[in-house]
RNA sequence: GCCCCCGUAGCUCAGGGGAUAGAGCACCGCCCUCCGGAGGCGGGGGCGCAGGUUCGAAUCCUGCCGGGGGCACCA
């Protein structure tokens, strides 16, 4: 049974600002932010009265005892003191913290909340091509993508995910043309092993070199669009067999994305026209060397006139920003969305914001509903380029991902020796996996980072093997001393260690909700990694099967307990597995 | 030419206007009668440059330097 959540009594941040808003409410005579934080010099710091003195006028520390005079700090705050030019050192009552970790612990959500206010959340994410192999260029959005269902759906929203796929357009003559030319047979089998780049190189080959070929595949593309059915079997062949294929990639990767998920281009095909006639019924299209465009407030090109946003080519074809706007509304109007996620790199932000510009002028866009990019860099290579393989050609995603499972299963037999193969290949997995998801999240996702195996699979260190390392340590003790934690167990937190784990632990929910909001991934793992230190430290210190007596024996099973499931969740909300034993 | 992003320790990265800028890796020195040493403790070293706003700037603003990206019919 799920117990109510607890989190608003367990985020000792939001708790201590509450404490003192009214009091600082009531020397600035208006609500003002406290500005609680984490402290170096006492548990927390509240820094609110240091602005407010320069407004009222009055010297901050006499703000500040005025503030804390108010406040109501009973059965939470220890003490209270000013330091400094104004700041209020704030430091809790180690039986307040008790309590709130025996909360947390009863508390099937450590503490986090479900969302009060659930949204229908758009994650548009991962979306490979039809007929191509799907390469490093698509970790990052299927990764950071996965992270944001994953954490959306935890939190209580409505989380769609619609995966973008490219399955229209010019290219699919030549596909379908290559189809037929191989056989549908051998065509499908040279899909399904996943030669999906030798299947579309051989197309552009003919493409380029055979007239005959490229004369057809034109007219392909006309029966394609006019709705022929031998030829819209075709394209739907090559399209399943695509979609077998990233399905294995994402089982492999361990991502949620299924069948159902697969929102192609072509979805939005029916509602192209319509888009184009709404724009025009409300004055925003313009005939342009003639296309017909939109010239969304605010963007100016390279000669400083109006950018425009393409919607229907001057050969009648639509451009992809009218199956982005199509999807917008379809978004919006038929899904009722107010959150549109687009996770896609960085390079499209200004496509993106002229799309999300356009919708906003038609009105297809507007509060509560809004759009936002979640941006990222490349993945490089050592070489502080593009990572790419030795020849330069992009790096399949199934060979990196191989390559990390293989690799952490060498590391994995090495270092225990001692488990069986099938679970050695289990964890190997895992711990594979996760090293690639884990460098993929740890860093301020808008920024590019190198990609390199010795660092990511250090089994020490800021990795994800590090996290899954500590959660399997924590298990051994359950496993050894053959017990189990009792969750209503009285928390007791004499040794400083045991004290500074709970303020971590404590830490988990704000986490988690700042996630949500600003999709800033390596909050999740910085956050992880200060826990499992925290933890570490602790283990140092404090024995926990030969504790000093039942009482805090039980105690401290119940510090560990709660602490390797913060660090199995945290990872879940990553998409990373957390193994008992490795 | 215009626009966007980035520049923090030797390396890879954190840092929500607040006190002495933090980790990890690497390096050096300690700690194994102890539940997993895949560990712990300690040490050296850093905000691209110049102005500005502020009681207070790595953080906000302007300019410059360096790197990456974008700027009409491929998505």
């Amino acid at each position: 049974m799920v117990q109510e959540s607890r989190s608003d009594v367990t985020d000792l941040e939001n708790l201590l600002s509450e404490r003192l808003a009214d009091a600082f409410a009531a020397v600035a005579g208006e609500r003002v932010d406290p500005v609680v934080r984490r402290s170096q010099h006492a548990d927390f710091q509240a820094d609110g009265a240091l602005p407010l003195a320069r407004r009222l006028g009055r010297a901050p520390r006499e703000v500040a005892a005025d503030a804390l005079g108010r406040a109501d700090l009973a059965g939470l705050v220890a003490t209270a003191e000013i330091s400094g030019p104004g700041f209020i050192n704030l430091r809790l009552r180690d039986d307040a913290l008790a309590g709130l970790v025996t909360a947390m612990s009863t508390d099937q959500r450590l503490g986090v909340p479900v969302t009060g206010a659930p949204e229908t959340v758009i994650v548009d994410y991962s979306a490979p091509n039809v007929a191509k192999e799907m390469h490093v260029g698509h970790l990052r959005s299927t990764v950071i993508g996965d992270a944001a269902a994953r954490t959306l759906t935890w939190l209580g929203h409505d989380v769609r995910r619609a995966n973008h796929v490219g399955d229209w357009g010019t290219p699919f003559g030549m596909l379908i043309e290559h189809l037929l030319d191989l056989g549908e047979t051998e065509a499908a089998h040279e899909l399904s092993v996943g030669d999906l780049n030798g299947f579309y190189q051989g197309a552009r080959a003919k493409f380029d070199a055979d007239p005959g070929f490229a004369e057809r595949s034109r007219q392909r593309v006309v029966a394609l669009q006019s709705g022929d059915a031998t030829t819209l079997r075709l394209w739907r062949l090559l399209v399943d067999e695509s979609e077998k294929y990233f399905l294995a990639v994402y089982d492999k990767l361990g991502v949620t994305l299924t069948a159902a998920d697969f929102y192609g281009e072509s979805y939005y095909n029916d509602l192209l026209a319509p888009v184009v006639d709404a724009l025009d019924g409300l004055g925003l299209l313009r005939e342009s060397d003639g296309a017909l465009c939109v010239f969304p407030q605010g963007f100016t090109g390279r000669d400083g006139e109006p950018l425009p946003l393409i919607v229907r080519k001057r050969d009648g074809g639509y451009g992809y920003g009218a199956t982005d706007l199509a999807a917008i509304r379809h978004r919006t109007q038929d899904l009722a969305a107010t959150r549109l996620l687009y996770v896609v790199g960085t390079p499209q932000h200004q496509h993106l914001a002229m799309v999300h510009q356009t919708a906003r002028e038609a009105g297809w866009l507007a509060e509560p509903a809004r759009a936002e990019h979640v941006g990222f860099g490349q993945v490089l290579g050592a070489d502080g380029k593009k990572l790419a393989s030795r020849a330069g050609q992009s790096v399949k995603l199934v060979e990196l991902l191989d390559e990390a499972v293989v690799r952490a299963a060498a590391i994995v037999a090495e270092k225990n020796p001692d488990l069986d193969a099938d679970t050695q290949a289990e964890v190997a997995r895992m711990v594979g996996i996760g090293a690639i998801k884990y460098v993929d999240l740890a860093g301020d996702r808008i920024k590019d980072y190198t990609f390199a195996w010795d660092r990511m699979l250090s089994f020490s260190g800021d990795t994800g093997a590090y996290l899954q390392y500590t959660h399997a340590r924590i298990c051994s003790i359950f496993r050894r001393g053959e017990v189990a934690a009792d969750p209503h167990a009285a928390v007791v937190l004499d040794h400083p260690t045991e004290r500074a784990l709970a303020m971590e632990l404590l830490g988990f929910p704000a986490v988690v909700a700042e996630a949500g909001r600003t999709l800033q991934f390596h909050r999740i793992t910085g956050y992880l990694q200060g826990l499992a230190g925290a933890y570490t430290a602790f283990y140092e210190a404090c024995p926990v099967l030969k504790a000093d007596g039942d009482a805090l024996r039980a105690s401290r099973l119940l510090l560990c307990e709660l602490t390797a499931r913060t660090l199995a969740q945290g990872l879940d909300l990553l998409g990373i597995q957390a193994p008992t034993r490795m």
